[in-house]
DNA sequence: CTGAAAGCGCTTACAG
DNA sequence: CTGAAAGCGCTTACAG
């Protein structure tokens, strides 16, 4: 733009009066919604800026973060990334929890469009399609991390190679000697989670090995479900030698009904959890466990982001990081 | 105010032309000193608002947050607090990362300033009182929660109970029959740990028991610091039979070189945590610890800055917040 | 549903 | 250093 967008431009670009596009700038109801529609279209074409909101040079872009939880390791550590690169690229965050009663989506996207902001994340939230797709319709750009859903057609979204991390973890264990291994996996309708377990089939089936259908259970990504997991699996008439776990979350209550059992980690059962947050190497024995690059992947989808702001289109829809397997104490070799 | 301000009411009341007032709020250098503060007084005397800055009442208040780290369960705690009371009065949360490269105090400021956000909460930062008042001189509002340091006169801080939950795990301990009670701290220059630790030697010293100086000990509020004070207590010639350590994460520290050099706890040795933060449900056995109300006192500093950027005056420098014991199984009666 | 016209709040080049 | 005046960008009541 050589020049600075004004009303009377975008009135020009759009065909129709200085007035109307003010009522479309201000949710006037009297305005035809063709006549909307394009005027919208050359606002967003001429790059134009509500006064309010051009952002004095001291100011930083704000970047909306919706997390479905602030007191968990996996969210801890991809906010970690989140922020280191903002404040690498002169943004900032403007953190809210999803969930619960959280607003809708109209009033959010009111909120940041009354504020001047046009950038939102979300980590692994329960918005559906639909609604991301409302938020894009306002002019905001929207990328997800590790989509609990597919966040639908053109939504760029950033993830890890869960497929490959999970077969990896199998290997592992295979490796070892174990060949009755369980899988504990988070919610059934999560993505993530699903792609782990097509990585511990793919890898059973490469060694011609049957896999079980009791020895793959879900529930959630929390230490509950690893509890009641361990407990199912050690009711069945041949338990496995060897348990992966979805997640780190999962894993640790794995570890915790081990002990309470006094089963012996990783004398009786290997354990492996999935993630690589702080919590595993907390635990004891510290946990093998498959690392996602989650500081990456704050990172990365700030970037992305960005370069949505900016108006480029996005390098690809779907970015996936390479997972790596971190060997501990949690896993021993089978008797 | 009656009527909101503008530029000619500023004006009629600072008795200076509009064109005056405009010049001094776009910083021009054509303006008498003595000019100039009069207008500053009236802009200020008429609560003026810059165009730019004016919340259209779809957008809400920002508040800055500045925390440590976010990757510990304390922080995310005292978050969810604050994420879920701002919600509550309509505010959004701005969230940076202290440490590391932290940009100036004057940068941040200047920040603040530009984007209209007036508001900062400061979670166990190491601003010193200086910084912070530097803040304050350009009219941003600041409340501390749980200083490291003394924040310095006029600033608010939120905090728990430190003494008298330092006292009641002592005593708790006592209780339960035990004499050689051991303390692990954390930084020696926080205050919080210092208050816990008074408590733990007023305990003692109520029931007439010597304190012994080599059962004291600080390092930071992390894993590591547990398992090295661990450690160091075995290594003395009649070694503790409790372990009172300053927070869970300390505590955390202990129980896993407990396991490591098969130490029984309770059995052999008890262990009491302090924060309440969910790491402490996680662990086997289940940690006895004394809880502070982090969301309480999350919500309660958000509730305190919001008053204060509305201009009211604190109620009070410094609340505190009740702690509490919540007894589970890492402590046992003495043998 | 649309836009010409009046008007508001602000900025700025310029005369004093 | 000050302010009258021109002018810009935006909003809005109202005529069609």
């Amino acid at each position: 733009m050589s020049t600075k967008a004004t009303l009377a431009s975008v009135a020009a670009l759009a065909g129709v009066s200085i007035s109307t596009v003010s009522k479309v700038l201000n949710g006037r109801e009297d305005v035809a919604e063709g006549t909307r529609r394009r005027v919208r279209e050359a606002l967003s074409q001429s790059g134009y800026q509500q006064p309010g909101q051009r952002h004095s040079s001291a100011a930083s872009v704000l970047i909306d973060v919706a997390v479905d939880s602030v007191t968990t390791a996996y969210y801890a550590e991809v906010m970690e990334g989140i922020l280191e690169c903002a404040q690498t690229q002169g943004a900032e965050i403007v953190l809210s929890k999803t969930g619960g009663t959280r607003p809708s989506v109209a009033e959010r996207a009111e909120k940041m469009q009354a504020s001047g902001r046009r950038g939102l994340l979300l980590v692994t939230s329960r918005w559906s399609p639909a609604e991301i797709r409302e938020v894009k319709r306002r002019g905001i750009a929207v990328v997800v991390i590790d989509p609990i859903n597919p966040p639908g057609r053109g939504v760029t979204s950033v993830g890890a190679t869960n497929w490959a991390g999970g077969k990896s973890a199998t290997e592992h264990l295979l490796g070892l000697g174990h060949s009755r291994i369980a899988f504990i996996g988070g919610p059934q309708s999560a993505e993530c989670s699903q792609d782990r377990e097509h990585g511990y089939v793919a890898a059973l089936l490469e060694r011609g090995i049957q896999v079980a259908e009791d020895y793959i259970l879900a529930g959630g990504f929390d230490p509950e479900t690893g509890r009641r997991g361990l407990d199912q699996l050690l009711a069945l008439q041949t338990p496995p030698q060897a348990i992966f776990a979805a997640s780190d979350s999962i894993a640790l209550g794995v570890l915790a009904e081990a002990q309470t059992r006094g089963v012996a980690v990783p004398e009786e059962l290997s354990v492996v959890g999935f993630d690589g947050t702080y919590i595993s190497e907390l635990t004891s024995p510290q946990l093998t466990t498959v690392a996602q690059p989650l500081r990456d992947m704050g990172c990365t989808a700030v970037r992305a982001l960005l370069r949505e702001m900016d108006g480029q289109r996005a390098d690809s829809a779907r970015v996936e990081l390479a997972t790596q397997l971190l060997v501990r104490s949690s896993t021993a070799r089978a008797r």
